[in-house]
DNA sequence: TGTATACTTAGATGGAGATCGAAATAGCGG
DNA sequence: CCGCTATTTCGATCTCCATCTAAGTATACA
């Protein structure tokens, strides 16, 4: 991964919505909008937003299924990013 | 670590530069502004403000001498976020 | 074909923050 | 005390983005 990569996720997760999004989805197998929506105080159009940015960033996928769009979490891809973050700090793995 | 420490520390090193600053000063043992200035193109007053956000969430320490304030990281600090991060997505722990 | 549902896209807005130059502060050497 | 250097703070600007409402798209069902 490169640190830009690193840099982008680090800001789409830098979002309190957006960190608890994924991370209502990283504790799910698969869950539509409007399962999320339900525990989220933003607005379907936010909400899509939000996921859109996950997505584009491969920290999510998306599947659709007649009326409802089912996401499910990357990862591989998260675990990319906390590698990363991991190797840029030496001492922090020596102490852990 | 709580939901809001973490999006705060993932959006402190969501910006390009200031993930370059952490990781500049994490693989050193100590670094003045001087020298980070040195490789960063941004101005010394930008180069304090992001010091500054990092300082604030912990994430690094300065210690004064002289004319110099010399930076630290607190690698601490930094795994508490990675093993916040690494236990929201329990399938990504699963999977490595 | 028409209507309801689920989600996305478009367009607008408000606020946050990244950035800079310049002024202020702090410590050193004379 | 005075100038020099290192860093921070101030004030301003400007871009980005989280958010909304409203309109658009797609799918199901009658």
């Amino acid at each position: 991964m490169k640190d830009d990569e690193a840099a982008q996720i680090a800001r789409a997760l830098g979002d309190p919505n957006r960190l608890a999004i994924y991370t209502q989805i990283a504790q799910h197998d698969e869950l539509f909008c409007g399962e999320m929506h339900a525990k989220h105080v933003i607005s379907m159009a936010t909400l899509s937003h939000h996921l859109k940015v996950l997505a584009d960033l491969g920290l999510i996928t998306s599947r659709k299924d007649g009326l409802n769009v089912y996401y499910r979490a990357v990862p591989e891809r998260f675990t990319a990013y906390l590698k990363y973050m991991a190797g840029i700090a030496p001492t922090a793995k020596d102490k852990g």
